[in-house]
Order: C-alpha cells, then structure tokens, then sequence
DNA sequence: GTGTGTGAAGGGTTTCACAGCA
DNA sequence: TGCTGTGAAACCCTTCACACAC
C-alpha cells in the first residue's frame, strides 16, 4: 500500500463527518465542490484524497452520501468495535467517558484509571475507576487497543511505558509532553494550550 | 513581517513547554539537539524555527534556557493576559475552566455560558453560568477576546456567528465541524475523535 | 572543538488544468 | 454539459551541510 500522509487521513476523518450530516438531511448526492465548501479546503483535494484509495465517485454527477461514508469508515477502521482505556480520572478523562463522538464511530471505553487513591472505586458512568497499580493486568484482561493518557505531565512518561509493556500499540496523549515509545506504537498529541497559543499569535500579529 | 508557517507556531509551543520542564529543573542552558530530542524533531528543524524571529543561541553553546522561553513567550503573545470566554458548560466547558495549562500562561477564564436554562445560574469554579440569550452583550462587556466553542455540533455555527458579531476575532472550537467565520477571524479546531480515527487508521494497517 | 545560523537541495503536499466519462 | 480522476507544475516545508562564532 502507498504511503498515505497523515494530513490526508485527517481529512478523511472529516469528510467522513460531513458526510454524516448529509446522510442525516436525506441527500442523496455530493460534489466534491460541496465537500471542500463544507469543510474549508478545495475541491481538488477532495478528488485527490479519495483517489488515493479508489475511484468512488461518478463523472457529472458526483458521490453517493452513503456509498462514500461506508467506504471512508473501512479506509479508517471504523466498522469494528475498538477496545479503549482511559488512564486519568480527572476532569479529561472524565469528559471523554462519555464523549459521543467516540461512542458513535465504536470507540467503546471500557477501563478508567487513576493512581489517587481518593478516586480509586468511584463511579463514572458505568464504569469504576480502579487503581494504575493495576495497569498492565487490567488493560491486558480489558484487550485494550487504544489508550488515553490523561495524566499531569510528570506522570506521563511513566504511564506510556507500562502501558507499552502492556502491549498497546495506540496512544491519544492529553498531557503536554512528547511521548518516547517504540517505533511500532503509534502516538497522537491533543494540546489545547497549542491551539491557544496560535491564537494569541495570530491576535498579536494583527 | 515574513510568513511563518502554523507548523513553525505549533513547534514554538512545544519548545515553550520544554523550556519550562529545564527551567524547572534548574538547567541554564541547552542545545537544538536537546530540545529536538524532547520534542521527537531535529535539530535543523529547531534552529530554522528559531532563525525566523532572530538569533537567540550561542554559537558552541546553546540557548540560555531562561532566556529563549521568554522570547518565545513574547512571539507568541504570552506576556498579557487573554480573555477568554467559554460558550457551553457541558463536560468539556467544564473541564476547560479549570485547566491548568490555560492558567499557566495567562489564558483568563472569565465567562462560561449555556443555552440550557437548567445549567444557567449553576457555579462552576468561581464562575456562574450564564445564559446565551445574553452571548452579544456579556461578550462585549467582559471584553472576551477569545471564545472557546463547547457546544453542539447543531449550535455551533450559530454560536460562532454570534461571537463575530460581538467582535471575537479568535475562536478555538470544539464542535466536530468546520466553522464559516470572514477572514479576519481566526479558528483552531480541537477534534480528539480526529485522532483516535487516525490511530484506528494506523492499528487496521499495520 | 562545539553547536549555531543559513543558503541550497531535497522531498512532499497542494493546486492547476484538462482529458475523459456519465 | 457537469464533475471526476489525475499527471504535471507550483508551492511549501524539512533536511543537509558547512561557514562561522564562541
């Protein structure tokens, strides 16, 4: 397989979006003109994107809604249930408990962790906080995919790394600090100081 | 003055972030290596970002660590204190106006506001939550100069379009859509569902 | 010797523009 | 006619490599 950027597979996960919303309003069709209007970018890039991975579209004519977010759910994994942990049951990991963007596309949390003591055997949702001493025996019996670290920064580091010896391969890291991981596990950084931070660029130079 | 790059912004908050954890530590002084080695880059990269604003290193040396945080903190803006107005208080809302990182570099929290009359009125923090049937006049009236979009992805870009109207020219969005504002407003987007589908990508090929 | 600052080269992503099919 | 699919061109960003300053 071609090496696909990942600033393509960003988009796709947008498009996949807005074609959700199209299917919801009953359309039937959409051009990539319509995409990239619904999504801020060109209609070239639309075209581009998708046809790195096949030609789904029909010439004068457009896309089918439905046709179009089926393939892109494949293309991204979605049509499976992935098995996801939180690791930090502070105001983060509690929002993401029950965050529906991620029950809606099948990533299903079934593990919530935290080292404090105070917050071990509380309930969120349907699930009971346990212990980190547990980590790796629980994501392991859990078969945990995905992890969410959602620790303080000087926790984090260590977190990683057991939950590597665990054997997760996946990791959506809340705190900011770059993670050291093996070649083979996969990490993606979610940092709202840094998007703050580009707008209070912006403001100052403007 | 010369066009940088949102990428070359973004890496500036990440080296912000690793001159604090130094200065913390009491390290007076470090090189591109180190702080690539950090941020999971290269050296080269280091250096080219900072070339853009000026010549901060010692040739043999390094960085004074003290000192390149500050001048960082001054290109990004981080030297005054931002205002910052929150629009729905659901989980996310709520976790933001506690959020430490926020706090840190002089991001103010002093607005949270809701549509939904049984939020209105509940404290959060030291802060009441207030109804957005009000958004224009209290906007303007705590001087918000940058609004966080917490809401749903229906309301979103009704809420965005109010904001411009009571003058915000910066908005970081949590909506899973992509907001239509005129140029001279700037949007970030914050997506964890983004990345957890390009770590569902990453696991299916692989 | 060490590590920065920087033109030049290289690589990758976006945009262009148009052939081709419905 | 309308809109896709796609090579080629344009553009942008990263990496290289080395002169130079400490």
């Amino acid at each position: 397989m071609k090496k696909i950027s990942e600033s393509t597979i960003r988009r796709l996960s947008k498009y996949y979006r807005s074609l959700e919303q199209l299917v919801e309003k009953r359309t039937d069709t959409v051009s990539s003109d319509q995409l990239a209007e619904m999504d801020g970018i060109t209609s070239a890039q639309v075209r581009k994107d998708l046809s790195f991975f096949g030609t789904f579209g029909k010439r004068g004519l457009g896309y089918n809604t439905k046709a179009l977010k089926k393939q892109i759910g494949e293309i991204l994994g979605l049509v499976k249930e992935w098995r996801v942990g939180i690791i930090g049951a502070g105001n983060i990991g509690r929002a993401l408990v029950n965050f529906g963007e991620f029950k809606k596309q099948g990533f299903k949390v079934t593990l919530i962790m935290d080292s404090d003591p105070a917050k071990v055997g509380e309930r969120i949702q349907d699930l009971t906080v346990e212990s980190t001493d547990r980590l790796t025996t629980l994501v392991k019996s859990h078969k945990i995919e995905i992890a969410i670290v959602a620790v303080p920064t000087h926790a984090a580091q260590r977190v990683a790394d057991d939950l590597v010896k665990a054997g997760v391969r996946a990791i959506l890291n809340f705190a900011p600090i770059s993670l050291k991981v093996p070649p083979n596990v996969q990490v993606k950084y979610e940092n709202p100081a840094i998007e703050i931070e580009s707008l209070s660029y912006f403001l100052k130079n403007s």
